[in-house]
DNA sequence: CTAAAACCTCGAGCGCACTCTAAGTCAAGC
DNA sequence: GCTTGACTTAGAGTGCGCTCGAGGTTTTAG
């Protein structure tokens, strides 16, 4: 058996990218899987590494604020082929001017932040 | 008349805001606001430069995540008066450490999107 | 074989931050 | 003075993203 046969359960997928488990199956649910989680043995959720992958990725558009339904676009598109790959180029090419903006927009509260504990320090000592 | 006496309407400090009006009147109904908007000639809210300033700098802190109730936090201890400011800076600076640990976060996120847009580019051309 | 722990589905519930509506009041231009 | 548009309040409604609960099944350890 290689390594990239190994077979997670819900909660060690949960552990390794720190999503619950109900958000596990809610994400599933939503449709923004690549592919169907295997179910091992019974009923139970097998992840691969492959999608433990993904998942990881998926957050990190998560948590640059990618609404669920244009992960859910990504994903359907994926599902779809390889002919949908200038989509989905073009859907992250958005999304990443979108994260510099955040970014831009992130530093420049933080420098006004920055100003204002400088005035508190300022006064304080 | 000095410049700082001017009174701006609503729908003015929406715009230079960005806020919507109705933001800007649920803002003040949370306690948000350091000090009560003063009400010219009748009803109607007239805000002074120092207010749009604050509110211009509390819109920093909510873009940064801070919470609507962290921001009331804020300004209750403002409005209890300068005996208050280490409290307030401490508040600062603990969230300075969660916009920094922000910022660290989108910059690993974007890396990984440009990783991902890197692969369908090669894979494209 | 049994008990406990982990998993399952389905659907409801929740928290946050707005966002809107209704019904009315006020201000500015003609 | 009258109309039009901006403003007022109080409270209800919305959208998003989870998060939880109930009731049941499966796996695992002893």
């Amino acid at each position: 058996m290689t390594p990239t046969d190994e077979q997670l359960s819900i909660s060690e997928v949960a552990e390794r990218t720190g999503l619950s488990a109900h958000t596990l199956r809610y994400y599933e649910r939503a449709g923004l899987m690549l592919a169907p989680i295997h179910r091992a043995s019974s009923t139970h959720r097998a992840y691969s590494a492959r999608d433990v992958t993904w998942i990881i990725f998926l957050t990190r558009l998560r948590s640059t604020s990618l609404p669920i339904a244009s992960v859910k676009e990504y994903a359907d598109l994926a599902r779809r082929g390889e002919d949908t790959m200038p989509d989905r180029l073009e859907l992250l090419q958005r999304h990443r001017v979108s994260v510099v903006a955040q970014l831009a927009d992130i530093q420049a509260s933080l420098a006004a932040i920055d100003y204002k504990i400088s005035l508190y320090e300022r006064t304080t000592v």
